[in-house]
DNA sequence: GCTTTATATAAGTATATGCTTATATGATTA
DNA sequence: TAATCATATAAGCATATACTTATATAAAGC
């Protein structure tokens, strides 16, 4: 396969990744604040095993990288990967997600530990 | 639904659209040079209903828009799209078309009527 | 070490998607 | 007006996707 056709098929890939609402939302909100499994369910009505399926998906990707701390695992942006530009790029068009993220910090579902 | 929700909603459609190969590489081919739909069977490996459903999917987002010029139906971008802002900023980053272009132009599917 | 909390993985399922072939529509030409 | 060419639509089908519930793993606290 072509260089060209081998890139159109990775940004096709990113595109289909991020094209899902969950996914769309779930990058949006990393890109203002790194997030853990428990907090992003505050914002979505769904399962944790959906939203730890769709974080997988970004993960293989290489969109976004995860870091354990004691319990929780913490979800962020990985600005390092090649497609990121990509991605920057398209979230430059999503809206600001402070909204959700307020949701989040109301509830703070990692509050019992105090960290 | 709220309006930020909406516009979530909105962008993961084109994102979705633009997240197959085929169509990703239409939009960037039609960037270039508007094109009838023997034109990109020249491209892609598949049926003339596929392209053609394909084509429709963009059309319906408002993405691409149809000219009819007697017997053939030409497509092109359409750029007075509210969403037309979130594609082009995508295109920046897909690979120039060129030689996809260079086939079409070389078999010339349009020839027989020296248009 | 047992319980709880956070998260991941597995398995199942309904729906969406992208292709195919067959057929319809619509313009051109003989 | 019959035949041809370009394209669209319909129907069918195999695979992909996004969820669910059930279960496994891994860290923390008693």
């Amino acid at each position: 396969m072509s260089e060209t056709a081998w890139e159109i098929e990775k940004a096709a890939h990113i595109l289909k990744l991020l094209g899902d609402k969950t996914r769309l939302t779930i990058v949006a909100i990393l890109k203002q604040r790194e997030c853990c499994v428990c907090e992003l369910l505050e914002v979505f009505n769904m399962s944790q095993p959906s939203v730890s399926q769709h974080l997988r998906k970004l993960k293989d990707a290489g969109l976004i990288k995860e870091e354990r701390r004691g319990q929780w695992i913490y979800y962020s942006l990985h600005p390092q990967n090649k497609e990121y530009d990509l991605m920057e790029a398209i979230l430059q068009h999503i809206p600001d997600q402070t909204e959700n993220i307020r949701r989040i910090e109301e509830t703070n579902p990692t509050l019992r530990c105090g960290c």
